[in-house]
DNA sequence: TTGAAAGCGCTAACAT
DNA sequence: ATGTTAGCGCTTTCAA
C-alpha cells in the first residue's frame, strides 16, 4: 500500500464542493455559508485532511517562514534575542528558519543564499558586520531584512538596537567618577561597527568630557569569548589599570574570575562594568554591573518590524533605539 | 515594472534546451555534455538565475528541511545540542524549523502540525515529556524523529542521551564517598522521565549500595531555574544536609550563590555537584563539579541518526547512548 | 544525452 | 455563496 496523500482535491469531491470552497474553509474565508462550512470540516476530520503549505507557498508566493541569521545559539545575547523573535514570529504564524553563521562572512553568503531559495518572506539579522557582498546580494533579492542587536555602518537596513555609544559613554563616565584614571576598554574584534564605531567611541568621548588623554594601550581587543578574557588577567595586573569596560557579558566573566584568581580584589583594586545583562551576570561573584538593555524586546521589536515591512505597512522609525540603564552589581564601586 | 521571477524555463528557453537538462545542471546530475552544461551554467548566471526550493519541495516531496522542538534557546544545555544539530543538518544541506515550545505540551502540539504542513523531512525534540497526543499525532504522520538529550519513557522514538542514571548514580556515590550522609537530589518537575525514572533512580541506587535509607524529604523538587535554586538556601540551612544533586547548571547556579549568599563555605560546609557542564559551571565561584557529557556531540549525533532514518538507512542503535564523565571541579571536595 | 509532458497541492482571479 | 480554471516553478517518468 502506497501512501496516499488527501488533498483539497478529495475534499472537495467528498463533500460535493469545489476545491475553491474547500481552500475558503480552510483559510478561514468568510464567504461560505455556515452549512456548507460544518460539512467540509466534518469531512476534512474523518478524511484526516492536513494542508500542505508547500504546495500554499508555491500557489500564493508567501511561506510564512522567515530566515534568522545568528551568530552562535549558544551565545545568551543572542539566544535571548531569537527567543524574542519566535514569540512574536509565532505570534503572527511565521515559522522561523534558524541558521547559526558562526560570524562567517563567507558562511552569512551562503545562508542567505539559502533563504532565498527557500522564498523566505523577510530576514532577521544578528551578527557583527554586513559586507558589501551580503548587502549587494540582499538587495538582489528584495527580501524585508532587519538587524536585531546589530549594526550596519551604513545605517540603510532597519534595524533594533539600542544606544550602545551613550551606553557605553554613561558607563565609562562612572567608573571616572569612581576615581578611576586607567580605564581599559575591552572588546572584540575593532573590525565590527558596533564596537569601533559606538563602544569605543563612547568610551573616548566620556575620556574627553573629563579631560582624560585616550591611552591606546588601554583598548584590548580579542576574542570574544570566556577564556579569552580570563588570560587577560597577567596583562591587568602588571599594569595599572584599574577598571574596565568590557563589551561582551561572557568576555566580561572571564576578566572578572582571571583578575580575582590572579589575587586582585573587585571591586576594590579593579573595577568591571559589562554590556548585556545576560543572566550571566548573575552567576559570578561578585555580580557583575552592566548596561541594561531588553533583550528580549529587542528580539521582540525586530519581528514586528519585520512583520510591518513584510506587509507593506507604513514604518515612521525604520531604525528603532530602545531605552538601556545602567544596573549596579557588585563589581564596581 | 513588475517583478519578474526567472525560471527554469527562462534558462531552457534562452540556452536552447529543454527544462529537464536545466533541472539537470542545478541538480548536479551527471547525464549532461560538458558542453552543454557549460551553456547552461552561463545563462544561469547572465539570467541572475535562482532555483525555487519550494516549487522543488511540492515536486519532489522532499523540502530539505527538518523540524527542531526545543523548550527554550536561551537555555545553555539545549542551545549547545541545537547547534551540534544546525551544524550537522547544514553539512548534509538541510535547514533547520526552530521553535521554542516553552515545554509547553499544547504548543508542542501546534508546532507538530505547524511541521507537518511544512512537510518537514524529519524532526528533531528536545523537551521533557512527550504526552500520547503528541505521540499518536508523530506516529500519524509517518515522518522520522529523534529525541536530543530527551527521554521518551517507552523508549520507542530513537534518541541520543547518556546514561543518566548511572551518571546521578556514580556521581551520588562519590558524594557519599566524600563523608555525606544527608545529600538532596534537586530536580525540576518530577513528572518529567527524565528525572524520575533515571537521575532520581540513579541516585536511590547509590543511597541503597551505601545502605543508606531513602529520605524523601531530601527530594526536592522546583521550578527548574537560577532563582528557585537560589531560593532553597534557607532551606537547605535550617537541615542538616551536606550536599546536592542538581539536576541541572542553572538550578544548581542559584542552589550553589543562594547557600553561599547565606554564609556557608562550598565544598566545606556543603557540596554540590551538577548535570550538565555547560559554561555556567566555569563562571561560579567555586566552579562546579559536574556530569561532563558532549552537549554538541550528542546534538550532532541526532542529528546524523536522523539522516539516515530519512534515507531508510540501515540504523543498527535507534537509542543511542554517549560516554559521559564526572568532572571535579571545586564545589565538591 | 536530451526532451516532452504530466503532475506536485494549492491559490486566486474570474465567472456565475 | 460557490465553481472553473489557469497557473505557481519544479521533478520525474518515459520515450527518443
Amino acid at each position: 500500500m502506497k501512501k496516499q496523500t488527501i488533498t483539497i482535491y478529495d475534499v472537495a469531491r467528498e463533500s460535493g464542493v469545489s476545491m475553491a470552497t474547500v481552500s475558503r474553509v480552510v483559510n478561514g474565508n468568510d464567504n461560505v455559508k455556515p452549512e456548507t462550512k460544518e460539512k467540509v470540516l466534518a469531512v476534512i476530520e474523518n478524511l484526516n485532511y492536513h494542508p500542505n503549505a508547500v504546495a500554499r507557498g508555491l500557489a500564493s508566493k508567501k511561506t510564512t517562514t522567515i530566515g534568522v541569521i545568528i551568530p552562535s545559539v549558544t551565545n545568551l545575547f543572542f539566544s535571548a534575542l531569537a527567543l524574542g523573535i519566535d514569540d512574536i514570529a509565532s505570534m503572527y504564524d511565521y515559522n522561523i528558519i534558524l541558521t547559526n553563521s558562526d560570524g562567517n562572512e563567507e558562511k552569512e553568503l551562503k545562508v542567505l543564499e539559502t533563504l532565498r531559495s527557500k522564498q523566505v518572506d523577510g530576514i532577521i539579522y544578528m551578527g557583527n558586520k554586513i559586507t558589501e557582498d551580503f548587502r549587494s546580494m540582499l538587495n538582489n533579492m528584495r527580501t524585508p531584512m532587519v538587524l536585531a542587536g546589530s549594526i550596519d555602518h551604513e545605517n540603510k537596513i532597519p534595524s533594533v538596537n539600542i544606544d550602545y555609544k551613550q551606553a557605553v559613554f554613561t558607563q565609562t563616565c562612572e567608573l571616572i567618577n569612581n576615581g578611576n584614571k586607567k580605564i581599559s576598554f575591552i572588546s572584540g574584534s575593532l573590525d565590527w561597527p558596533i564596537n569601533k564605531n559606538y563602544r569605543l567611541a563612547g568610551y573616548k568621548q566620556a575620556l574627553k568630557k573629563f579631560g582624560i588623554e585616550y591611552d591606546e594601550s588601554l583598548v584590548i581587543s580579542t576574542k570574544q569569548d570566556y577564556k579569552s578574557g580570563y588570560l587577560l588577567s597577567s596583562k591587568i595586573k602588571n599594569s595599572n589599570i584599574s577598571a574596565a569596560v568590557v563589551s561582551d557579558d561572557e568576555l566580561a566573566a572571564g576578566v572578572l574570575n582571571g583578575v580575582v584568581d590572579s589575587g586582585m580584589r573587585v571591586p576594590e583594586d579593579f573595577e568591571v562594568a559589562t554590556s548585556n545583562d545576560t543572566m550571566i551576570t548573575e552567576f559570578t561573584r561578585p555580580t557583575m554591573s552592566t548596561i541594561s538593555q531588553p533583550l528580549y524586546d529587542m528580539g521582540a521589536v525586530s519581528m514586528r518590524l519585520l512583520t510591518k515591512l513584510m506587509n507593506d505597512d507604513v514604518v515612521d522609525d525604520n531604525n528603532v533605539l530602545l531605552n538601556f540603564s545602567l544596573k549596579k552589581r557588585n563589581s564596581t564601586k
